[in-house]
DNA sequence: CTTTGCATGTAAACCGTTACATGATTTT
DNA sequence: AAAATCATGTAACGGTTTACATGCAAAG
């Protein structure tokens, strides 16, 4: 079974030959939003899906300048697959501070609670802003990657709209002081 | 500062004197879908709490059955005030393999891509139902819980009305064959 | 009398971030 | 000459889940 970071780095690895920095630099533009990963993850695991058989690397230096390209071997995209066309469920895990600020917001004054909605919207909105200015590139290529782009634009656009629509009403209780 | 469970910790012992076993339950069936927490977590941090003043504990055992109480001190109190004040950047992580398949799933089969983006689907519905099913009770009880849970609500059933609005569009895809 | 629920806890394993170390190359 | 970028990696720490262990009480 794929440990959690496989899954992306396969997944990038099958998009081309891949070193272990480019696969973070990709993480950090496209799948950040709902996968991350780091370094300290990336590099070991590499090692340990070339002992498994599920990658191949090659040193892929130019002119002094360090760099090993990895690619799928024939069981590795066999794996990918295996993940991508199973029915197994899948994961699904939100943490959300403003949210918790928010259930737990009874005691606090109202000022306090109009401040966190607000950060919580400037947050979803910012993602939104920044998602949306990649969005013509996204576009031209299509595919998977478009696709999760535009539901990750959805929704921060929800929440976002969602959460200005709460602001009025904070608001009001403000003023009504 | 707080460490990340200890917030969900005193939020729910000054909503009430607790145990460690209620503030699991509570948790369970209230913040988990933005905020979850673990007997092994909770546990080693009740007592690290206690030994840094911002809990207190009693015996709360009746006839025989074993219960140890939890309730804020002075302490503890300003804490958690602090942190609802603060105006800290606000955690914020998603994890969604749903999404990270529907990111990856190029080259799979159209029938595999619905049936994830189904799947994920299906996942916010029976979410935004079970919250529904408690909107009443939480409902007459209002303030933050309240309106986390509308939050929530809103949120679930925009994904499953996204999702399902992405569904014809691969059945055609399956059908054009 | 067996199962479910109340109740507390720990240990191991796993996962993930952060910070650090290193060094070459390209750009300013 | 300095700063940014390419490139690889590790160690320490912190956080989280899972599985286990225990035992009594209430309900069926």
């Amino acid at each position: 079974m794929l440990s959690p970071t496989a899954r992306v780095i396969l997944g990038m690895i099958r998009l081309g030959r891949r070193s272990g920095y480019e696969i973070k630099q990709l993480v950090d533009v496209s799948t950040r939003f709902f996968w991350a990963a780091s370094y300290g993850q990336i590099y070991p695991e590499l090692k340990r899906l070339e002992e498994s058989g599920l990658v191949r690397s090659e040193d892929a230096s130019t002119n002094g300048r360090a760099r090993r390209a990895y690619e799928l071997t024939e069981r590795g995209d066999e794996a990918l697959d295996e993940w991508l066309r199973s029915g197994a469920p899948l994961a699904f895990e939100m943490r959300d501070e403003g949210m918790l600020k928010l259930f737990f917001s009874d005691g606090v004054p109202a000022e306090h609670r109009l401040a966190n909605v607000r950060a919580m919207r400037a947050h979803h909105g910012e993602l939104a802003a920044h998602l949306r200015s990649i969005e013509p590139a996204a576009r031209e290529k299509g595919g998977g990657p478009y696709a999760a782009l535009r539901y990750g634009l959805a929704f921060h656009d929800f929440c976002a709209g969602y959460l200005s629509d709460l602001e009025p009403e904070l608001e009001a209780e403000l003023a009504r002081r």
